[in-house]
DNA sequence: ACCTGAACACCGTTCAAGT
DNA sequence: ACCTGAACACCGTTCAAGT
């Protein structure tokens, strides 16, 4: 059931679903499906944390250093983001309250906390890298919503811009041009390990 | 006419946001909304560089740092999220290339290239920020994306976890109960700038 | 008790008819 | 030439009627 949503949006996306092709794709009239869920908000909270299951998180007895941990994590979700790039939406308009969310929310802040973060910089790091994996994922659309293939489609659009209006634009994206996706994904990714390195390590001041 | 629809989604949400209400509001009919736009979509994509319009960013004579700067940028972008939250779903479904956008990315990467920035680490900079401070402003709402008022009532829901199935985050809630959401915006944007200033005074190896 | 066809009140978009 | 009322083909949701 959930597993058949989750197909469908896959296969056309969150704003094409409805509730009458769920409804058929099960073999019953839109009027059961009420009988399951409030409604197709609801049918969407939980496909999204069908999704969140999806993930592997590494073990938390592994040898690992937190940092290794912490990637592997933003690789997970990732990964899982790119497996099913419609969902980003719906994980963005929601804050990912199913089983398998709070599961993966524990698991993380619990590993940070045993490799010495206290409590409340444990939290604001699984934010921020949280933050910046779906914010990632979520900007590999192309202009405007209804792009299938968004990130070549948008390249070509910065390639096609006038270098003379916007010079930097176009010297960036000429520089970008053979940067695979998940180089850049961990530059920044990188970037937030390497602050939270400081701020363990030494005080927070501001 | 824009600001007309902006000022709707503000609000009422862009699910709300009806051709109908945009028609009514500056009284005329729906069918001569489509005389000047192809559609719902196109509309958004104006309102949305119409927000991006508001930003102020910093003067790029001024004395500041890049990191100054940098700061700055990030924070008026995320002020303006703040004042009109509902436009963060559309930032999100489409990358801005409308005038106000394109005009603000060219602002922000020539500064940096200034700065000492080569062309392709300022444009993983500028993403990496942006996706930050759009992943950031997205996640303010509560569970479900129904709720009008997010932070408070997601607060209010870990709180209500049973302690002993999730120890760990009813820990970092309560932690993290008094601090301000611009702070802890601050704390993981201040994690990039520093993991920037890394990258830009050594060479990038992986 | 559980299911569901048919209806309700919408929606985005179009087009023939008006000025 | 420009505008628009009315219609079209949907949508999420509900409910009376069936088993």
């Amino acid at each position: 059931m959930v597993a058949t949503a989750l197909r469908l949006v896959d296969d056309v996306g969150v704003q094409a679903f409805t509730v009458r092709m769920l409804a058929d794709a099960l073999g019953s009239g839109t009027a059961t499906l009420y009988r399951h869920f409030t409604g197709r908000d609801e049918i969407l909270v939980y496909v999204v944390d069908h999704v969140l299951g999806e993930i592997t998180t590494p073990a938390p007895d592994g040898g690992a250093s937190w940092q290794e941990s912490l990637v592997a994590v933003a690789d997970g979700l990732y990964g899982t983001l790119r497996r099913h790039p419609h969902i980003v939406p719906l994980l963005i308009a929601q804050v990912p309250v199913g089983p398998n969310g709070l599961a993966q929310r524990e698991r993380v802040l619990r590993l940070l906390a045993e490799r010495g973060f206290p409590a409340d910089l444990g939290a604001r790091a699984f934010t921020a890298v949280t933050h910046y994996v779906i914010g990632f994922a979520a900007q590999q659309h192309g202009p405007g919503s209804a792009d299938p293939d968004g990130a070549p489609a948008l390249a070509a659009f910065y390639r096609g811009l006038d270098p003379a209006a916007f010079p930097s634009i176009t010297a960036a994206s000429q520089a970008l041009t053979d940067t695979p996706l998940e180089e850049e994904f961990h530059f920044g990714l990188g970037l937030l390990v390497r602050g939270l390195e400081l701020l363990r390590d030494e005080p927070p001041q501001g």
